[in-house]
DNA sequence: TTTGACCAAATTGTATGCAAAGGAGCGTGT
DNA sequence: ACACGCTCCTTTGCATACAATTTGGTCAAA
């Protein structure tokens, strides 16, 4: 069954469905040879990554995944991850930081864009989960799993990485003296050029 | 099915359930005379307001709901309202927003928590709304949904109805003049208080 | 006493069948 | 011609039955 939420939501992130095709129970069964009820499931999981539309009696149909959509995302993204920096930055250990920044600084050399992305998500994710908010937490995993397959794309340009790792770099500094100020800063410039670059990416191809 | 997805949620929100409860199926089941099927779809529910956590093959339990989540709740609303601000200062009808001065000024004199919490709700869903940002809106209903309960109570003190009804005309103000800067400084302290209204109400009894 | 394996009960996951609501097409009346 | 209502078909909602997995406990051996 996770298999089957998996791949509805690839096809949905890749824009597969036409915005407001409906989906129906018995085709979905069908396809992967399960009975209906697991589907109800698999949609209801669908609906919290925000990608369709339950409505009752009535079926399930699938909201556009645009490229506004995805500009949304990442402006959400922005806004939550400021939050959780500000909750994170007076508790973040300076040993984890020094640590970050090693695998950043070697993976700077990389031409891998697997590992960049990887590296990435380590930064973010210790930040946002030191936040301790597990709400917030929450959100921003969701979120980060809708632009997943967009991001590795991002990293295939070598200046684009080399930029990403200064900015990585940049950042893990400005925690470690604590700066709250130049923290978020450095951060909401570095969201906003992940999202051009993904922005880039989408409408050109 | 809708009647038990609600009191399940007041359940929790009220926090009758101690943090960590495990959700039997067959027991709510057998509680609402309704058979499995329907309370995992209720279930998916819950989870998608962050209220419990699924684990495959293990059942549910409930999340704590405490002061320091509905503090969380708060502050993410505080993120995302900005945003939300930040993108519709532009569009706002002059218009709509007279109308609703009027009835905030209206209201004012008011000393029913009923009608203030409505044309709080009133404003604030305008300017979210306005935003058009269709995952911003959900994600901001949801936690207007969380916290709804608790926003009434908060309005049962003459002196908070005051300046909340000051706050809201000021913020009116500076919309009317598409001074984005202010809009956001009044919002923000806006929500601050009303998060401290809430919390004390709710450390205090 | 503790550890491990194994069995039984409880619990979740899935399939199937039936009930009920929605929607399209057709016909009738105005 | 148009609106209304009726009927049939499709689709969703729910109940029940069965399969698979987890969990708790018991007993035996180290």
């Amino acid at each position: 069954m996770n298999a089957i939420y998996s791949t509805l939501f690839s096809r949905i992130i890749a824009g597969e469905y036409a915005e407001g095709t409906r989906l129906r129970e018995s085709a979905i069964a069908l396809e992967f040879q399960v009975s209906r009820t697991p589907i109800r499931e698999v949609f209801r999981m669908l609906e919290q990554d925000g990608l369709v539309h339950i409505a009752p009696r009535k079926g399930v149909v699938v909201f556009p995944f645009t490229a506004d959509e995805v500009e949304d995302i990442y402006q959400i993204r922005e806004s939550l991850e400021l939050s959780a920096l500000k909750t994170c930055v007076p508790v973040l250990s300076l040993q984890r930081l020094i640590e970050i920044r090693g695998k950043v600084h070697e993976t700077g050399q990389s031409s891998s864009a697997g590992l960049h992305t990887q590296v990435d998500s380590i930064l973010h994710q210790y930040l946002i989960e030191s936040s301790r908010r597990r709400r917030l937490i929450a959100m921003l995993g969701s979120l980060s799993r809708l632009t997943q397959r967009f991001r590795e794309l991002g990293f295939q340009d070598d200046t684009v990485r080399k930029r990403a790792t200064a900015e990585h770099l940049d950042l893990i500094d400005a925690l470690c003296a604590r700066d709250l100020d130049r923290s978020c800063g450095i951060l909401t410039r570095h969201i906003q050029n992940s999202k051009m670059r993904v922005l880039d990416r989408l409408v050109g191809g």
